[in-house]
DNA sequence: TAGTGGTCTAGACCACGTT
DNA sequence: ACGTGGTCTAGACCACTAG
C-alpha cells in the first residue's frame, strides 16, 4: 500500500506487489475523513475540484473514488448541489435496511415500536468473537416489538457492544422517536454502513407468539443480522422474527 | 432519446427534455447486440478500442457503458484477456441466483434435482399479466425437488411462457444435467439477467411436507421469484419452498 | 512482444440548482 | 451568473495474459 504521489510525472511508486490505484488511496483518505468526523452525516463534503487540489490529483481521480463511495451508499451525490454524507435521518434512505413491503404497496408506513427491555449483559462467546470483546466487557440487549399499521409484526433482540453506547437506556429509547439507526448516528456517532443477513423460517415459540399475537408454532421469518461500520467493524447483532402474513421481505438479484 | 452524434465537435444534439448521455446510448447499442445474439454467452466481445472505432466515440465513453453492464453482471471483464458475455455455465456465477448457504460453509454443494412433472397449462390471470399473454396462450409448469447433500431441501413450481420454450419436455429436463438457467440459455436462447423475490415464512401443506420429508405444518421459507431477460421482459415465475433447518438464505445490504 | 483491460490527466463543455 | 456534479475527449502509461 504505497502513499499517493505529489506530482504526476514522478508517480513511479507502483510495484507489482499489492498495487493500489490512486483512486483507491483517495477513497481511503475520504473514508478516514468520514470516520474521524471531519465530514459529518448530512453535511456537504468539499467539491470534486477542491478535493483534487487538496490531494494533488486530477478531478477524474477524485471522481472515481467518490463514485465507489456513492455506490456503497456512504456518500450521496446531488447534481448541481454537491456531494453529501449519507445519514439515516433522510426519509429517502431512512429504512434502507428494512426490506419489508406490504402485499399491496411498495413501502411500509405508520410504524411504531414498543421497547420491552434494555439491559447490560455479559457477551456470549459468539458475541465476543464478532464484536472482538473479552468476557469482562458488556453488551447492551434491547428487546422490542414493531407495529406496522397497528399490527404487531416484528419482534427483535438487538445486541450492541456497551462501550460504544454508553448512555443508552430504556428511557432514551422510549422517548426518542427517531429510528434506531438514526439514534445510533446522532447520539453515539455510530454510522451503520452495511449488514449481512441470514434468513430462515422458524416456528414461533410460546413467548414470541404471545408478543406477536399469533398462534404458537406459527411460521415466522427469522432474520439474523450483523451490521458493520467503518473498517468492517461489527457494531450490532440483531435477530428479528417477522410475521409475514401481510408483509414480505423483498429482494432483487442480478 | 437522441441518436449518437457522428463527430464530437458537432455533438449539439442535447436537449433538456429527456436527455440521454452518450454512454447510455452506447450501452443500449451493446444491449441490442447482446439481445440479437451478435455477442453470444461465453464469448468475447470486441475490445474497447474497436468498439470506440465502431461507434465513433472515445474509448472512455465505451468504457463507461461497459462498466454499467459489468456491474449488472451482463458482461464480465477479465484484465489482460477481454470482456466476455456472462453465461450461466461458468462455475463462478453458476448459482448466482441461489443464495443458499450451509450453516458451516459458504456455498452449497452436491446438488441433485428430481423432476416431478412438466406440463402445458392455461395461464392464470396473474401469469397472463406478468408474461403479457392472452388466455389462449400456454405456460409450461415444472415441479421439482432439489436435494443438497442428499437432503430434500427445496420444492419448486416453475412457470414459463410456452412460446419461448418449445422443445421443453420432461425427458429433456431429466436427461440434461446442467442447471436450469444454463439449459434456458443453451437450448432456448433465453438469458436470465435479473430477478425480484418476495420472501415469506409459511406452514408446510400436506403435499409439500411429504416431498421434503418434514412434518405437516413445519415452517418453510417461501420464495416467489419473477425472472427477467433483456428489456425487463418477465420469462419465469417460480415459487420455491425451502427447508431452512441446515441452510439459510444469505443477503447483504448497503 | 503484442493485445487487452485499468488508471490517470488536463481541459472542455453540459445539465442542474441556487442566487 | 455562478458553482456543483456529469459527460466526453485524446492521449499517455501501467498491469495482466498469452503466444
Amino acid at each position: 500500500m504505497a502513499l499517493k504521489p505529489k506530482s504526476k510525472t514522478n508517480s513511479k511508486q507502483k510495484v507489482s506487489a499489492s498495487f493500489s490505484p490512486l483512486y483507491k488511496q483517495i477513497k481511503e483518505l475520504l473514508l478516514q475523513s468520514l470516520e474521524t468526523g471531519e465530514f459529518k452525516p448530512g453535511t456537504m463534503i468539499p467539491s470534486e475540484h477542491d478535493l483534487a487540489d487538496r490531494f494533488q490529483v486530477s478531478q477524474g481521480t477524485v471522481r472515481k473514488a467518490i463514485d465507489e463511495l456513492a455506490a456503497e451508499n456512504v456518500l450521496l451525490r446531488r447534481q448541481g448541489k454537491g456531494t453529501f454524507v449519507a445519514t439515516h435521518h433522510e426519509p429517502s434512505v431512512r429504512y434502507r435496511f428494512l426490506r419489508l413491503s406490504a402485499d399491496g404497496q411498495v413501502e411500509v408506513k405508520r410504524t411504531h415500536s414498543t421497547i420491552l427491555s434494555c439491559e447490560r449483559l455479559s457477551p456470549t462467546e459468539e458475541q465476543q468473537k464478532i464484536f472482538e470483546l473479552s468476557s469482562s466487557d458488556e453488551v447492551v440487549c434491547i428487546k422490542r416489538v414493531m407495529n406496522f399499521s397497528n399490527r404487531p409484526t416484528v419482534y427483535e433482540e438487538i445486541y450492541l457492544p456497551a462501550v460504544l453506547f454508553k448512555g443508552l437506556t430504556f428511557d432514551l429509547l422510549t422517548h426518542e422517536k427517531m429510528p434506531l439507526y438514526g439514534l445510533f448516528e446522532s447520539h453515539f456517532g455510530v454510522q451503520l454502513l452495511r449488514c449481512d443477513e441470514k434468513l430462515r423460517a422458524v416456528s414461533a415459540p410460546d413467548s414470541i407468539a404471545k408478543l406477536l399475537h399469533v398462534a404458537v408454532g406459527s411460521p415466522l421469518l427469522s432474520i439474523e443480522r450483523i451490521a458493520y461500520t467503518f473498517g468492517e467493524k461489527a457494531v450490532e447483532i440483531r435477530t428479528g422474527f417477522y410475521v409475514t402474513e401481510h408483509y414480505y421481505y423483498r429482494n432483487s438479484l442480478n
